[in-house]
DNA sequence: CAGCCTCGAGTTCC
DNA sequence: CTCGAGGCTG
């Protein structure tokens, strides 16, 4: 035996050691994971023992054990890119179309502030670049970190292909400690025909989709190859203020070495952007790049600050979209579709027809007063022409994005042609569908006895918010709903499937696109959802009128399953009253409006009531706790209660109940401000900030603020001319401040 | 009771 | 992304 050689078997008795350490640590932290035990390592240092252990099987396969959890679990790596939680949301913006709305954007903002009709208010107007935004993060001037928009709160981490974009200094001199420029990715036109000239990669169908594409290669090398430019146009955390306006901001992100649009300008007022606008289309064609509208800014930012955010979008800004291109086809034929609620949609199936470079087939038509030409309200759209299948027909991609019909060519209708028959009754169980007075939608009455309602509420069962299973998707759902030997027919059976697969996986690795550790892997990831957030298994229960946010509120609310079962249970009685009272309104609205009179909306509900069953304190009480919770109104309340009391509906859930584990809320976190989680109100004239920016502002605070002065008021906040309000908080003993008192506090937060 | 704003539901294509 | 409906305010 030579000395290499020995050193070589030396080397082999290590390695092997060494593979059956890690096997036996990952081993136990897979166990820790998936049993209900806390998990015993980091997930930092799980990959990083599971990478390694790869590694050594893949230097010496001869070594690898039979027993490697690499083999149950699947190579897994490659999931893309690493995901960025960004410092500072990215928000979209606000869309306008027309010269209205643009008018409407500028009164709303100034009403917002409190301008008056003398007080100038200066707007940017500069081209939306037709690309992808990115997020570019600089600490000390060196760039540390690109993401993608993603949701807007986690985009994907980009860092590496940002790098070899030329537009995307590495370096900053001169730039606040730390900065993120917010700006768009994008191909210019010439550079998106010779790559696809080229033949480099696949075909691209526009240059949104070429760039999308090239930022998102696992292999920077090749995002180098690719022609990828980016326009800087705004910004996210900032250490210190880049300038006082946004276009003085801009240009100072220009002269930290970003290329920014020369197109920008700065406009007086609405007259002033419709100018720009109106002359940045008209360059449209020749600029080498695609835009889809003009984007309007609030100049001055301390005038942003104080106008904030609405839920997805910043109150300064408008895009103001270019109309959308059009395109004529021909309709082939009009299909329905069943939703999870049994609303019956009507989807046009198109011949293919290309608009703005994406082949479109499919164009949604909303519901039967759309094809008929009318509107929810009976008015006439499209002229009052409706759709027949045969028809040709006009498509745009509303926001450029979902295919929706504009127009109808009559002359080209065949004689023959009939209107459209909106099935009466459901397409996929043939029970009896129905149109509730004052609905829009058709829905099927076959509820959970309809396979496609069935089907689509474990879609939604399984969907990202509620209960997000890995490799349980839609297509899944199908095929296991289908499935004869092991079938997945309501939620509980997803906990089952393991368990009756005790065939040893026989059945189940045999099929297609299911190997061993596909399936191990499936169950792993529905045996980590036992255990699950309480506000994500109300979500998931796909009970009408509850979605995330309704279903995040409740949870905060009761806190546990037990107490909003209760509750809700308590609740039934009363509810019952209201839900016949609002069923018998919404009949009557309908009624005079089709008779042509005036609706006796109250008197009616006061028959219904008077007519209904005392439902006793303790229903009354319940009822009354659940509806006063901020953002729960009568209808959501009523259908939420029904869902729960009724039969086939509980026991469904009570099945699955047996399955799983809700988690119970933890308590709110501590009060950051001092007016967070208390109520406000606010009353008399502010002289200087408006109801509308207090209200914001307070809100944005973490408080509440309500309408009127009650017992659970914790502040007034009374200007000059207050009245009734400000003797009621006196008499309730509520701490009453002016509003010099209130700036403090808002200046404060 | 009208007029906001936000949420929920449904939809398409990559 | 859009539409319609729900919820809340003035």
């Amino acid at each position: 035996m030579t000395g290499s050689d020995s050193k070589a078997g030396a080397d082999r008795q290590d390695v092997m050691a060494e593979i059956a350490g890690l096997v036996a640590r990952v081993s136990a932290a897979d166990h820790a994971y998936h049993s209900e035990d806390a998990p015993v390592i980091s997930d930092a240092d799980y990959d990083a023992l599971k990478r390694r252990l790869q590694q050594l099987e893949e230097l010496h396969p001869d070594l690898a054990r039979p027993d490697s959890p690499t083999r149950r679990v699947g190579a897994a790596p490659s999931e893309g890119f690493g995901k960025v939680t960004h410092a500072q949301r990215m928000m979209s913006l606000a869309n306008g179309f027309s010269r209205e709305d643009v008018t409407d954007f500028i009164a709303r903002i100034r009403s917002f502030l409190n301008l008056g009709a003398d007080q100038p208010l200066a707007l940017t107007a500069e081209p939306k670049i037709d690309g992808l935004s990115l997020s570019l993060r600089y600490e000390n001037g060196i760039l540390v970190q690109a993401a993608t928009r993603g949701d807007g709160v986690v985009g994907e981490n980009v860092t590496a292909n940002a790098m070899t974009i030329a537009d995307i200094p590495q370096r900053l001199q001169g730039a606040p400690e730390i900065l993120e420029v917010r700006g768009e990715v994008y191909m210019s036109h010439a550079d998106f025909a010779a790559l696809n000239a080229s033949g480099e990669g696949k075909i691209f169908a526009n240059p949104r989709n070429a760039a999308a594409g090239s930022l998102r290669q696992i292999d920077p090398a090749v995002t180098a190859r690719r022609p990828l430019r980016y326009f800087a146009y705004g910004w996210g955390a900032l250490s210190e203020p880049l300038a006082d306006t946004q276009f003085d901001a801009v240009a100072r992100l220009a002269a930290l070495g970003f290329q920014t649009n020369p197109l920008m300008r700065r406009c007086q007022d609405a007259e002033g952007l419709i100018v720009t606008w109106t002359e940045i289309e008209k360059q449209r064609a020749s600029l080498g790049y695609d835009i889809d509208g003009v984007v309007y800014k609030v100049d001055d930012l301390s005038y942003q600050a104080r106008l904030g955010f609405r839920a997805t979008t910043p109150r300064w800004a408008l895009a103001h979209k270019f109309p959308a291109e059009t395109a004529w086809t021909r309709l082939e034929r009009i299909e329905i579709q069943v939703g999870r609620t049994g609303a019956l949609s009507p989807v046009a199936r198109l011949a293919p027809v290309t608009v703005g470079g994406v082949v479109v087939s499919n164009a949604t038509l909303h519901n039967e007063d759309y094809i008929a030409g009318r509107d929810s309200s009976g008015a006439p759209i499209r002229e009052g022409r409706d759709i027949r299948e045969g028809d040709w027909v006009q498509i745009y991609r509303a926001g450029d994005v979902i295919p929706k019909i504009a127009d109808v060519d009559l002359s080209r209708r065949a004689d023959d042609a009939v209107p459209f028959a909106f099935p009466t009754h459901c397409p996929e169980c043939g029970a009896e569908a129905i149109r509730e007075p004052g609905d829009s939608v058709r829905r099927c009455t076959g509820g959970l006895t309809c396979p496609a309602q069935a089907v689509e509420k474990l879609k939604h069962f399984v969907s990202r918010a509620a209960f997000d299973i890995d490799g349980l998707g839609a297509k899944q759902i199908e095929m296991f709903f289908a499935d004869p030997a092991l079938p997945i027919r309501e939620p509980a059976h997803i906990f089952t499937l393991a368990a009756r697969d005790d065939a040893g996986l026989a059945r189940l690795k045999n099929r297609e696109g299911f190997g061993e550790r596909s399936v191990e892997k499936l169950f792993a990831a529905i045996e980590e959802r036992r255990r699950i957030p309480l506000a994500r298994l109300i979500f998931a229960l796909g009970i009408r009128h509850v979605g995330e946010v309704a279903s995040a509120t409740l949870a905060r609310h009761y806190g546990s399953w037990s107490a909003l079962a209760g509750a809700l249970d308590r609740a039934a009685p009363a509810a019952e009253r209201h839900v016949r009272a609002e069923e018998a309104v919404a009949h009557e609205r309908a009624e005079a409006a089709a008779q042509g009179r005036r609706a006796r909306l109250k008197e009616t509900r006061d028959r219904v009531w008077s007519e209904a069953p005392d439902p006793g304190d303790e229903a009354r009480a319940a009822w009354a706790d659940l509806v006063g919770i901020d953002g729960i109104g009568e209808v959501l309340a009523g259908s939420l209660v029904t869902a729960f009391a009724q039969e086939a509906e509980r026991a469904g859930i009570d099945r699955l109940l047996e399955q799983i584990t809700p988690l119970d809320v933890e308590a709110a976190p501590e009060a950051r401000t001092e007016i967070s989680g208390k109520t406000l109100v606010f009353t008399g004239t502010l002289e200087r900030m408006t109801r509308a920016e207090a209200k914001s502002r307070a809100e944005a605070m973490g408080a509440k603020v309500a309408g009127s002065v009650s017992a659970r008021t914790d502040l007034l906040i009374a200007g000059p001319g207050a009245g009734s309000k400000a003797s009621k908080a006196a008499e309730l003993g509520v701490t009453v401040i002016d509003e010099d008192e209130w700036l403090r506090i808002a200046g404060a937060g």
